[in-house]
DNA sequence: GATGAATGAGAGTTCATTCAT
DNA sequence: TATGAATGAACTCTCATTCAT
């Protein structure tokens, strides 16, 4: 009995696995069922079983991708903290996010960037738990008044860039280094 | 000759619009070459006199849609400027860029994310012009000696960021302002 | 052991139920046995515990409703009628049966024209029964002595037009009425 | 060039052609789009060209092979005919579409018992043609006054019935000569 | 007896591409 | 140059059926 339901999940998982991994390799054209199924290590119809359809399936994966994403960032910030600590945190954490699960993220960017598919699923831009850790920070004069997109857009954006794609000859650990006492900069009043 | 020439430039520059359209609309997945044709009231054939197959297609238009990308941010920055109007000037002409040519902007990002796709394609991240005028601005200490890589993404991801999404109730401009004083605040040595 | 019979012959009707029902709403085509045991509220494997398999199942609630469908045409005649009266009620019972049993009539019809499926059930075309009354009644010089396909033809085909698709203003208890007297002046030598 | 539109004639009608023939051998279930194309000689997608989809397909050759069989019984009566003569020439011109069209025939047939099909095409039973006919004849008092549905019921739907099964030994001439009568004595006042 | 999970085969349909005109 | 017709391959998805539980 425990081998069943074990099996099931398992499949399940496999499938998971294999989407995010053609995806990255391929793209979403390349990312057909039957390659899927195949590299899932199951037949066709096995998906069907899990999923409603092609576009439910992705949406479902997508969401179980970037809810994990976020709560990757969750914790890593303590009270007491003063505010360059909690960016360096912040910043590191999702760096260290995104270059430990490439395949994920990248996947997510994909789906991200695709207004057809992105547009029908309603993802909040950053967590709950983000915002309010932001805005109690704001409050406290920890972090400057900033509007909250433009809070996001200077703490994440550039981490996700230079992550993905970087080709300069600094190393990669002194690139990050520099690019969190720059956010730093940015955002705390007093520096 | 002119008027063949001509005609010959419109069919090419129709398919063009028609591809960077239905790539925004329904994403890479629902750009099939009938579809295309049919937007671009072209036959399917047609389509293969201007491009050696789709892949071709696809990639060429990338590089139409990047370069002028890239020519407009040139000659917005003149010699004499201080660093602060600078990063002011080349801000705000992506932040236009990008919201006056949604349709292209979108069709780049999503070439952009896609691996199986921008891989056999050698972009070069940042155009010659951009990185001789940052080399210089370090140089002259305009702008403090940071890692080029780290200097694009503070200087451009998180403008990209709030010109494709923002939900803030902050007017845009006003948040663009801001988000340029944070900018500047990061990348100008003494600010 | 009555508990369990009863259970049984309960699932085996409602898949019976559920197999002429998707067939008179969706033809043959839409009557998957997925459609049909979800219908009927059981497994698609427990369809397999009473047919052997789709065709077998197909055949079987045909033969099952063809039989019903002869005997209730049966004891609507007794000895001692006349001609007409007994010509007006096998034509009334044969109308009332299309009316009241909708869904079983169209499922026989459907299967009755389709070669493929009625070409490998060796249906005898009316019952004994009907077989022996008639011949009978020739013989007693009651009906006039036709072969016995076209008294089979005008008796019952005309009446089956009517009672499927009338689209006539004449209300239906008169125009069958009607029928009924244009039948009997076919087969009654002297009317 | 006469070439080029022979062939799509030819292609189109190959289609019908296997359409009609798979339907009758093989009922609705086993007529797919591979089998019809792999019948007609053609590509699977080749039938996409000349029809939108498979129900529009079988709509349009439904629609082609009833508009056919009702003109085959055009013309056949001619003024001056009094009503036996009339009723005989219709019902013999019906039973030898019949016979001569086995194929269009039962396709036909199942169409128009299957409620899922027919239902979502507008036929009108009886053409135009017909229904001017029989109305010209009820006012001449050739025949009797009778409701329209009746009168289609008692001319045609025997006719079909020993045209398309029949088992008895009397030869099948012989047959239709005596239903012939038979209906005339149904139809006509003074027999 | 009853089932949900699993599947290979095949369903209808669209794909990128070619070719005769 | 430009095209509509044509196609084999591949697409998403469902089929009838089986099997471990």
């Amino acid at each position: 009995m425990i081998d069943t339901r074990k099996k099931d999940d398992e499949k399940q998982q496999s499938i998971k696995n294999a989407v995010v991994r053609l995806i990255l390799e391929e793209g979403f054209q390349g990312a057909s069922i039957a390659k899927i199924a195949r590299t899932a290590g199951v037949s066709p119809a096995t998906v069907y079983i899990y999923y409603d359809n092609k576009e439910a399936m992705l949406q479902d994966i997508y969401q179980e991708c970037t809810d994990d994403a976020v709560h990757s960032l969750a914790g890593c910030v303590r009270p007491g903290m003063d505010g360059a600590e909690i960016i360096e945190r912040l910043v590191r954490r999702y760096y260290g996010y995104i270059v430990q699960n490439r395949e994920v993220f990248y996947f997510i960017e994909q789906f991200d960037t695709c207004p057809a598919l992105c547009n029908s699923c309603n993802t909040v831009r950053g967590s709950a738990y983000l915002n309010r850790l932001l805005t109690e920070l704001k409050q406290k004069h920890v972090l400057g008044d900033f509007d909250t997109d433009n809070l996001y857009a200077i703490l994440f954006a550039p981490v996700k860039r230079i992550a993905c794609h970087s080709e300069s000859d600094k190393s990669a650990p002194d690139r990050l280094e520099e690019l969190i006492r720059m956010i730093q900069k940015a955002l705390i009043q007093k520096f």
